[in-house]
DNA sequence: CACGACAGTTGTGAAATAGAACCCTGGCCG
DNA sequence: CGGCCAGGGTTCTATTTCACAACTGTCGTG
């Protein structure tokens, strides 16, 4: 599979990462999250090479995850900002970086604190239930099949028991 | 910058994108919270090559992000599943699944819907701010360095003063 | 009018990937 | 007991992508 297939997989991880799974685009998106616009300002802070910049900057304002503003004119010079769609990826920037956080930190800790202005404590970014506002983990949620769903490849075996795990141990 | 230095850098992003920031290691993530753990399970269900295959999961044990766990003798045959570090990579799939979900679904809606067992209602996943519960957004939090900060790369022109934009439009 | 800032484009060689083919272990089947 | 099958890989090559360096072009300024 490549690339561009991830996109019609009737999956919303696999369409997402169709468009922002992939290294630079990532790296790209934690620097916009942290006020950075232009060009040579990405370029110096990532370490990037220039035509693979163009490239993924191309594709993010492609798919509207930022778009490209005039700062000025004369000469005509743009800058890239997040849409609200890359915007709405922050929880996922957040939910990387606590992870890493958590397990990647050296001896001397993490290398960033976030601070919650609204209720004014360092925090961390918490993944809760838009229901009942409680965190959630992997074990507390059972998936199925919503209106898009388009066949059951992409769905575990506990909500496919049609194809129950053959396995060829000693039965069967 | 090649993949191997990503690790190196004071940022807890940088350094899980080492670990999971590619799109092959993202999909099996993808599928190991969907119950998958074979090799050819994965390999069936994610139209990947063996080689990278066998590359990623070994790269995924290596980091501890995935164990190998005989489930038979004879022949001895392994089965790849999450371990705790690897669990909690949770906010990370759900908030991309989430992101996917309101941007990239087509007309028919998202391909899957998440049942939260606890309140018994089907949920999306929310960014919350461990300290009061609140939703978080990009504009409510503020970053400063922390105790594993090695200087000041990584931070945003807003914490770090010392190096204003210099923009060259009129004045300066 | 040379110089520097900004924002790219054009090359070229090095690395990663896709896809197919092959290998190994050990049951099971006739 | 020879062949076949399943699971889980490894080897090989052709293609794609990437990294890095150098070059282009527009202005504005000294």
């Amino acid at each position: 599979m490549q690339w561009r297939e991830l996109g019609d997989q009737p999956c919303s991880f696999s369409r997402t990462l169709a468009v922002i799974g992939d290294r630079w685009s990532l790296m790209i998106l934690r620097d916009c999250f942290m006020k950075v616009r232009r060009f040579d300002e990405f370029h110096d802070r990532l370490g990037i090479g220039r035509p693979i910049l163009t490239d993924r900057l191309k594709k993010l304002v492609d798919n509207f995850v930022l778009t490209k503003v005039a700062y000025q004119q004369h000469p005509i010079r743009h800058e890239y900002r997040l849409t609200q769609k890359g915007l709405d990826l922050y929880p996922v920037v957040m939910a990387i970086v606590h992870w890493g956080d958590v397990h990647m930190a050296d001896r001397k800790g993490r290398p960033l604190l976030h601070h919650h202005l609204t209720c004014g404590h360092d925090f961390d970014p918490v993944l809760a239930c838009s229901e009942c506002r409680a965190e959630v983990g992997p074990r507390e949620v059972t998936i199925r099949p919503g209106p898009g769903a388009r066949n059951a490849v992409h769905l575990p075996p506990a909500a496919a028991p049609a194809a129950p795990r053959r396995r060829r141990v000693k039965a069967a």
